[in-house]
DNA sequence: GTCTATACCGAGATAGAC
DNA sequence: GTCTATCTCGGTATAGAC
C-alpha cells in the first residue's frame, strides 16, 4: 500500500483499502492503524468519533474521488455515451489488475449499516447522489429533458454497481464490458430521441 | 421473526435475518442463536464448520427461494418482460414493507467476503449463476440467441442489484421501479430484434 | 500530534454432561 | 440433538505521558 500523505490521508487510504476486502465490520481500527504506520491515538485525534466517523470520511472522499475520474472520461471523450463505455472498460480492467478487490467500497459499506449508522447510510447516498447529478448535467445539456436524464443516469449507476457485485463475486470482468455496452446504448438512445423531438 | 421449523430452518432464517441488517462480518452466532431459539451447541452440531458454513447454506437456500419466486412471477404472466417487471415492482413494495431492509444479503455477503473466503464466494456466485439460466430460459424459447440472451439477463441480474443498493442506501423504492422498466424495456427490446430476425 | 498501556466487552469455537 | 460453561482471542475506545 501507498504510504504517503499525511497521517489523515494514510488513515483514510488504509480504510478504503480493507473495506474493499472485508466491508465495514470486517474492517478492525487496529488493522487501520497498523497498515497506515499510525497509531490508535492519532486515529482518535482526527476522528473522534471512532470507526464510524473515519468511514464516514472514508466513503465522503472516495465517492468524490470517483465521481473526479468520471469527469476526467467526460472531459476526454467525445459524449457522455464514450464516456460511460470508457469508465466500464477502466473498471474492468482496474478490477483484474486488482484481483477482483471491491471497486465500489461505499456500495458494500451502504448495504452493512444503512439500518443502523444514520450518519454513514446518509453520506454514501450523497456519493450515489453526486454521482447522479455528474452523468445528469451531460445528459440536459444534448436538450434530454430532466426526468429522463435523471432516470438513465440512475439506471446507469445501478447497472455499474450491479456489475461490480457480479463481477467481483464471479471474478470475471467480462461482466462489466457487456453491462458498459448497455448503458452506452441507452444513453446514446435517450440522445437520439431528444434530437428527434427537436426536429 | 417467524419462529417456525426445524432447529437448523429456524438458524437459517435468523441468519438471513441479521445479514439483512448488518452483513456477514456483522452478524454474530450468539445473536443468530438467541433470535432462532437454539443453542450454539445445535448451531455447532448442524454446521459444524461454523459460521461460514452457517452463511454458505444461508445463501444456497436464500438464493434459491429468490429462484423460486422468479419462476412463480414467470408462470404468472404472459412474457418475460411482464415477469421482469412484475418482480422489481414487487421488490420496491416488499422494501417498503421491510422498511429498507437489504432486499440482498447475497451480494452484501459477497462483496465482504469474496477475497477471503473462497466456498461462500462461489456459493454467491452460484446463485447469480442460476438467477441467470432461470431468465434465459424463456428468452432462447422466443427465438433469441444464447449469447444475446445471456447478456441480456446479465444486465437484468445487475440493474436488479444495483437498484437493491441504491434503494437501500436512499431509502427509495421508486429506483426499484423506475430501473425495472429500463430492465423490461431491455428485454422486450430483445424480443422485437428476434422476432424481427425471423421474418 | 503522537505514543503506549489498558479497560472492558463480545467474538467464534469447543468440551462434555445430559 | 440440546444444553451450559468456558477457553482464547480480538474488538473499540479511553487515559494520560510525552
Amino acid at each position: 500500500m501507498e504510504l504517503v500523505g499525511t497521517t489523515r490521508q494514510r488513515l483514510i487510504t488504509a480504510t478504503n483499502e480493507s473495506f474493499r476486502h472485508r466491508g465495514y465490520h470486517g474492517t478492525s481500527v487496529q488493522a487501520v492503524v497498523e497498515a497506515a504506520e499510525a497509531t490508535v491515538g492519532s486515529l482518535y485525534h482526527f476522528f473522534p468519533g471512532g470507526k464510524s466517523e473515519l468511514a464516514e470520511a472514508t466513503v465522503q472522499e472516495t465517492g468524490a474521488a470517483y465521481g473526479d475520474l468520471f469527469s476526467v472520461f467526460l472531459a476526454e471523450t467525445a459524449s457522455a455515451e464514450e464516456a460511460v463505455r470508457a469508465f466500464f472498460h477502466g473498471a474492468a480492467d482496474a478490477l483484474v489488475e486488482s484481483d477482483f478487490i471491491d471497486l465500489c467500497p461505499i456500495g458494500t459499506v451502504a448495504r452493512e449499516v444503512a439500518s443502523e449508522d444514520e450518519r454513514l447510510r446518509t453520506a454514501a447516498a450523497d456519493v450515489f447522489g453526486q454521482w447522479v447529478d455528474k452523468l445528469v448535467a451531460p445528459l440536459v445539456a444534448v436538450g434530454i429533458d430532466a426526468e429522463t436524464a435523471r432516470d438513465r443516469a440512475t439506471a446507469v449507476i445501478c447497472l455499474l454497481e450491479g456489475a461490480f457485485v457480479l463481477a467481483r463475486t464471479s471474478r470475471d470482468a467480462g461482466v462489466l464490458r457487456t453491462t458498459g455496452s448497455f448503458a452506452a446504448a441507452m444513453i446514446a438512445e435517450a440522445v437520439r430521441e431528444a434530437s428527434a423531438r427537436r426536429v
